[in-house]
DNA sequence: GATGAATGAGGTTTCATTCAT
DNA sequence: GATGAATGAAACCTCATTCAT
C-alpha cells in the first residue's frame, strides 16, 4: 500500500489496519508480542509506516488493550442501563442483576479471546517502553470509564458511593488472575495431560462464572 | 562460604547464594529479569558458575517462585493443622477459620514482597525457555502440594471432596490479579498522584484482605 | 557507494562490499573464520547490516567459495571453448590440451589464494550452521556447472559420457588435498625449516602442476 | 575409576582409554571434536584427569591421527617388504605392485573410518591450539616414517631418490581430497538424493581405488 | 594421581527504532 | 506521507582449562 492517508478518516483507517494486524498475529502466538516487522508485513505496510502511527511497539498493544477495556466496560454499562429501572430492587433482584452482569462479562471474555491474553502481558511487558503521555492517557481514560461505570453500579444496586468501582476492580482482578492460572500454552497442556493435574486445569470459561458468582455473593451479602 | 562447593550441603548453599542474588536484584528492578551477568556479579561468582547450578536464567526465577509457593502453601497448611480440632465447626467458627486463613495469606504476601512480583512474570516471561523436565517438575510439585493443602481444607471446613483446591485456586487468582492491578512502578505512581486516580490505587495489602474476605464469604455461603 | 542501497544494483554492490571485507580478513588469518563484528568493521558497516545480506556468518564464506568455484569452472570452460575445434584431436593434441588445462587451473589457483584456503574450511567448518535451502542452492549450482563443464570436456577429448565430470572431480580432489598437505601456517614453517622436512614442503604451485600432470597422464592413457 | 596409574603401563593404559573414548565419540559425530567433558565421561574419568595425559583437547585428536598415519605407513611398509625381492621388476610387475599397494591403502582406509575423518579436521581445527613441541614431534615422526617408507618405495620400484616420498605425498593428497569431496553428513545426503547429484556422489571406496589407479598409472609412465 | 567445581572470554543473532530517499 | 535500509545495543550460553581439595 502506497496510498497516502490524508484525511483524518484515512488515518484512522490505517491505524485500524495496524491494530488488526497486531491482534491477528498476537492471537496466533500469544505470550510474545509479535515483531514490528511482522505486524507491518501483515498490515501490508512498511515498517517505518507503523511508526508514523505509533511511537513504540508497546503503544500498539496498549491501544488494543484500551479498546478491549472500553468494550468490556461499555458492555457492562449498557447492561446496567438496560436492566435498571427507577424502583429499588429487592435483594433477590439484586442477585439476579449481579448474575446477569457476570454472564455479560463472561460472554464478553469468550467472544474476545485477545482481551485477557493481552491483559496478561500488561504488567510485565506492555507497560514498559511507553511515553508517560501515552500511558497517562490510557490510565486516564480507563479510570474515567471505570469510575463512571462504577457509579452506574452504585445506582443500580443502591450501593454506597464508590462501592461499585471497587466491585468492578475486584471482579477484574479475579478474572485476570484466573486467566493466567488456567490458560496453558499448547505444549504445557500436553505435559499436564495426566489426571493428577485436573484440579489445576478446569475450563476457564466455566470457572470464571463460578468464581465470580461466589465473589459477588459475598460482596453483596 | 568455601570457594568450592564439594559436599552436597555446600552445593545447596551455593545454589541459595545464586537465588538470593537473583531475588535481590529482581526486587530492585522488578518487571524485568536481571541479566545473568548481574546475578553472577551480585553473588560474587563467575557467569559460568551460575550455569553449573541452573541451566537457563528462567530456571533461577522459577526456582525462586517455587520456593515462594512452597512457603505460602506450607504456611497455609500449618495454619490449618494448628486450628483444626476434631469436632465439627459451627458456621461462625468456619468463618473465623477462613478469616484467620486470609490473615495468614496476607501476612505471607506482606513479608514476601517478591512473591507476587515474580508470579506476575510467570505467565509471559518466566515459563519461556525452560526444559520440559524442569517445568514439569515445577508443576508437579506445585500441584501435589496444592492438592494436599486442599484436602486439609476439605477436612477443616467439612467441604465436599475437591472443594478445597478450588477455593485455594480462586484465592490465588484473586490475589495475583489484585497485585497486578494495584502495583505500580514508581514513575507511574507519580503520574497517578491525582485524586481522580484514587479508586484505582487502594493499598494492595488492605485490598487483598477485603477482597478475599468477600470472596470467602460468598464461597462459604 | 551511497549509504543506502536501494536499487538492486546498489544491493549487489553492498553484498560485494561485505564479501570483500570477509575475504580480506580471511586472507590475513586463514584457518579461522573472522568474527562478524570484524567483517562489519572492515566493510565500514554495522554488524546488523551484515545480517541483512547474509543470514549466518557461514553463508558469507560459502558465498565466497561459490564465487571461486564459479570462477575456476568458467575459466576451465572458457579454456575448452577456445581450444576446441571441430576435428578430432590426435593423442598428442589431447595431451597438450590437458596440459594447457592444468596450466589454466594452476594459474587460477595462483591468482586466487583464497580459494583453496576457504575450500579447506568447507568440510569441517563452513558447511555447519547453514540453512538447508542455502546449502542446497550452493550444491545445486555447483553440480550444474560442474556437470556442464564435464560435458565440454567429454566433447573436447572425445571421452565417454560422464568421464569429464569424473576427471574434474578427481582433479579437484588432488589439488585440494595437496593444498592442505603443503600449506603451513607461518609459525609451523619456522618449525619445519630444517632440511629434513624438505620432502614434505615442496612449493604448492609447482607441485600441483606436477601432480596433476601425472594424474592426467594416467587418466588419458 | 579412581585407581592411580603408577606404573608406566598403567599410564599407557589410561592414555589409551582416553584415545579410544575420543575416537568413539568422534565417529558418532564427526566434523566436530567432542567436548572434553564428553570424552572424560565416555572414558569413565574426570575431566581433570584427561588433562594429566594431554595438555589440550587437540593433542588428543592429533595423537589419534598420528596413530592412524603410523598404521597406514607401516601397512605400506609391510606390503613393500613382503612384495619386494632382490631382482629388478619388469614394468608389468611394477604396475602390479602399485596396484596391490593401492589395494592395501584402500583396505586400510576402509577398516579405519576415523582416519580421513580426523584428517579432514587437521588443517582447520586440529593444528590449532597445540604446543610447538607437540606439533613438532608429530611432524617429525610423521616425516621420518614417510621418508623411510618413501625410500622403501624407491628401492622396490627402482625409482630415483626421493621419488617415493613424492608419490606417497601425492597419493595421500588425492585420497584426502577425495574423502572431503565425497563424504556427506547425513542430512546433506538426503538433500542430495536426487539423480542430478549422482556425479558428485560416487562411493568413496570405489572412487579412491580408481583415482589412485589412474594417478599411479601416470606416475609410473 | 584424581577429581570436578569454578572460571570468563568470546561471538552470534535479534529487532526496535531512525532517517535518508 | 511512505518506505525499508541501516543501526548497534543487549544478552545468552558454551566449554576449554585451571586448581583447590
Amino acid at each position: 500500500m502506497k496510498t497516502r492517508a490524508i484525511s483524518s478518516d484515512d488515518k484512522h483507517l490505517k491505524r485500524s489496519l495496524i491494530l488488526n494486524a497486531a491482534r491477528d498475529l498476537f492471537l496466533v502466538d500469544d505470550r510474545q508480542l509479535p515483531a514490528v516487522a511482522a505486524i507491518a508485513k501483515q498490515a501490508g505496510l512498511a515498517k517505518g509506516t507503523v511508526y508514523l502511527y505509533f511511537s513504540t511497539k508497546e503503544e500498539i498493544f496498549l491501544a488494543l488493550l484500551a479498546e478491549e477495556f472500553a468494550g468490556l466496560l461499555s458492555s457492562i454499562h449498557a447492561h446496567l442501563l438496560n436492566n435498571v429501572g427507577e424502583k429499588k430492587l429487592s435483594k433477590k433482584q439484586k442477585h439476579e442483576l449481579a448474575s446477569s452482569l457476570i454472564d455479560a462479562i463472561a460472554d464478553y471474555l469468550q467472544s474476545h479471546p485477545e482481551f485477557l491474553r493481552l491483559d496478561a502481558m500488561s504488567y510485565s511487558v506492555l507497560e514498559q517502553n511507553l511515553s508517560d503521555d501515552f500511558l497517562y492517557a490510557f490510565k486516564y481514560e480507563l479510570t474515567r470509564t471505570l469510575v463512571d461505570t462504577g457509579k452506574q453500579l452504585d445506582l443500580a444496586l443502591a450501593l454506597e458511593n464508590g462501592r461499585g468501582v471497587s466491585l468492578l476492580l475486584r471482579t477484574y482482578a479475579l478474572m485476570r488472575g484466573l486467566w493466567q492460572s488456567l490458560d496453558y500454552p499448547e505444549h504445557l497442556q500436553k505435559l499436564l495431560a495426566h489426571k493428577m493435574f485436573e484440579p489445576i486445569r478446569p475450563d476457564f470459561h466455566s470457572e470464571v462464572r463460578l468464581a465470580l458468582g461466589e465473589y459477588w455473593l459475598g460482596a453483596l451479602a
